[in-house]
RNA sequence: CGGGACGUAGCGCAGCUUGGUAGCGCGCAUCGUUCGGGACGAUGAGGUCGCCGGUUCGAAUCCGGCCGUCCCGACCA
């Protein structure tokens, strides 16, 4: 390509509406542009890098058997009816009639048409079966923000897998997971493979591969020493026991005038630490109260809670609400002789005593309490937020907690959809039989956003090889000095004879603003050839990685940076 | 959905308090001088001031409503 035919809409300032470093630089550098709230265009540099993300994604699949299919995304409402999920998803989902009054739905995925189409699987023989698909996904997210980073419309690589047993099943998780961890290598992301919670796709067991960055949206707690590695949604950690001080005798009540908080009570009493008080707090699950017991230092995570209890109907309870069930306002909360209320508490406080908890009565507080003793638990359940520093569940080491993006999530099914949708084959013994199922998707866009999050720097972003627009960019220094631009020209032929995805930079400008083109955009090498160099009968090669520059004789030029580049693609 | 900020030329912004018919920088076009890290001079093109309504002789500016965008939270594979 010659730059001066291409369209690559460069900006020297940042964008006004962009915080997050891909969406910044992605913009600037004429890769995307944005339509709506959540909508993106691809503008042909973000379309090159997209095109190279898909290859890499169908290399790795189909190498462990996969089979690329394209499926709608006007789905008919009937397929989500019989799933369930035409009523479950409400909210991100968008629905439509069309003509005939059809309930039709835009695709946020493909469980459901891939089902269909597996009904026509007939025999055991036939399994395993590994489909996968690109596809345009639309999800009406309630914010979309971060540039590429969630979006509405996006395109997803979606692979499903139909297996006669969980043995199956667990061997095709497994390829993926192999797979996913090369593909993310290929694009040159340390992706961390994590525990997860599965939300709403259902399903046994989920793992999600993350990428460390400010920019993500989930936190995963990291052990460094012996790789235990959860979302915080799921994770568990071991903590240091509580020495409790002694005291005689049952619950006591004393006034607590204008405390309302955990930290008020712990400053004011000096037996009160955070980790001595049991927090309280009233939950609406399922259109229940249910007062939810937690130690003063540690917050709730909701997803462990609604995983548990499997229900999404989560929510803190009103003011209201509070006042009808426990007597009191939020502040004074407490569980002690509670009755009728269910009670669920965190095991960080089997076997505490001496506590300080709400009376249910506004200012009072009572001391001395024992928990197990004094409060009529009804589930022992881990719904505590996992913390930077305490103790890994599996060797002790103290965790790391890390913000990270989500890139690539696979799931175990297992035959949610295959009942809801009659996917059965006949067994050896013909015996009609339930398929498994799993699903494993990666986020196109999402992966490119998040390469730029972690692969940048102050001049703009380092692709590696893999998967940058180009993988060579030639300045020319001097457009009107023939020797120049025949020399570039004459460069530029070879590297494209020698299968080099490179871009000449023939443009009338300054030097300066070449140079600043090229990092912005981030090629990782930069060829320049101009008359100071030619005269000593070099050009130079910068690479973008580390900024390395090598002045190397014209002739060899094309082969030294070919080389180069063949030796970073294979890695 | 709650809180906050914003919407003026392709991009970044000023003007709005105190109403008088729109300006700066970058970019763009032409010419000239330049040319190894975002040049300089000259000339020029380009704007429904987000939309609708109101107040007024007169609205980018004041008032009301709506729409859109971003950030925080809620939410979210």
């Amino acid at each position: 390509m010659r730059w001066s035919r291409a369209f690559i809409p460069t900006l020297r300032d940042d964008p006004a509406d962009a915080e997050a470093v891909n969406h910044r630089l992605l913009v600037r550098g004429g890769f995307i542009r944005r339509l709506m709230a959540g909508s993106w265009s691809l503008l042909p540099l973000g379309m090159k890098v997209t095109n190279k993300i898909e290859q890499i994604l169908r290399d790795e699949i189909d190498a462990i058997g996969g089979q690329e299919m394209l499926l709608p995304v006007v789905h008919p409402g009937e397929i989500w009816k019989k799933t369930g999920r035409w009523d479950d998803v409400e909210g991100i989902l968008i629905k439509f009639t069309d003509r005939r009054h059809t309930d039709l739905l835009l695709a946020m995925t493909h469980e459901e048409v891939f089902s269909t189409i597996a009904t026509e699987l007939t025999s055991y023989r036939q399994l395993p079966q590994l489909w996968y698909h690109l596809q345009t996904k639309f999800r009406d997210e309630p914010r979309s923000k971060g540039g590429l980073l969630r979006v509405r419309e996006f395109t997803m690589k979606d692979s499903y897998t139909f297996d006669i047993d969980k043995a199956g099943l667990d061997v095709q998780f497994d390829r993926h997971y192999d797979a996913y961890k090369k593909i993310f290598w290929r694009l040159g992301m340390k992706a961390i493979p994590v525990h997860a919670s599965s939300g709403w796709m259902g399903g046994s067991e989920s793992v999600e591969f993350m990428v460390e960055s400010p920019a993500g949206e989930d936190d995963i707690a990291y052990c460094p020493a012996c790789e235990y590695a959860a979302n915080t949604e799921t994770a568990t950690s071991s903590l240091e026991p509580v020495a409790d001080q002694p005291w005689d005798g049952g619950p006591e009540r004393f006034a607590t005038p204008e405390i309302k908080t955990i930290v008020a009570l712990a400053e004011a009493f000096d037996f009160a630490a955070a980790q001595s008080q049991i927090k309280s707090l009233l939950y609406m699950i399922d259109d229940e109260a249910v007062l939810l017991l937690l130690r003063g230092d540690h917050e709730l995570m909701e997803q462990k809670l609604m995983d548990a209890l499997e229900t999404f109907d989560v929510r803190p309870a009103g003011d209201d609400e509070i006042v009808t069930v426990l007597g009191a306002h939020a502040g004074s909360l407490g569980a002690v002789g509670l009755g009728g209320v269910r009670i669920i508490a965190d095991p960080a406080l089997q076997g505490r005593s001496n506590m300080t908890t709400g009376a249910n009565e506004d200012e009072w507080h009572l001391r001395g309490v024992d928990v197990e003793r004094d409060i009529e638990v009804g589930t022992w359940l881990d719904m505590r937020l996992v913390k930077a520093g305490e103790g890994c569940p599996q060797c002790g080491e103290p965790l790391e907690v890390k913000r990270t993006i989500e890139v690539g999530h696979i799931f175990k099914l297992g035959t949610k959809f295959s009942e809801a949708l009659g996917i059965t084959v006949a067994d050896e013994n013909g015996v009609d039989r339930i398929v498994w199922m799993g699903s494993y998707g990666i986020g196109v866009g999402r992966s490119m956003a998040a390469v730029v999050e972690s692969s940048h720097d102050e001049a703009g972003i380092v692709w590696p090889v893999s998967i940058a627009p180009y993988e060579a960019a030639i300045t020319v220094v001097k457009m009107d000095d023939d020797a120049t631009v025949a020399a570039a020209d004459a460069l530029y032929e070879e590297l494209r004879s020698d299968g080099i995805d490179v871009i000449i930079d023939d443009r009338d400008e300054r030097p300066g603003v070449k140079f600043a083109d090229v990092e912005l955009i981030g090629i990782p090498y930069r060829v320049t050839v101009g008359p100071r160099g030619l005269a000593d009968g070099v050009v130079e090669v910068l690479r973008r990685s580390d900024g390395s520059v090598d002045s190397i004789p014209v002739g060899e030029a094309a082969s030294v940076v070919a080389a180069s580049i063949r030796r970073d693609r294979a890695e």
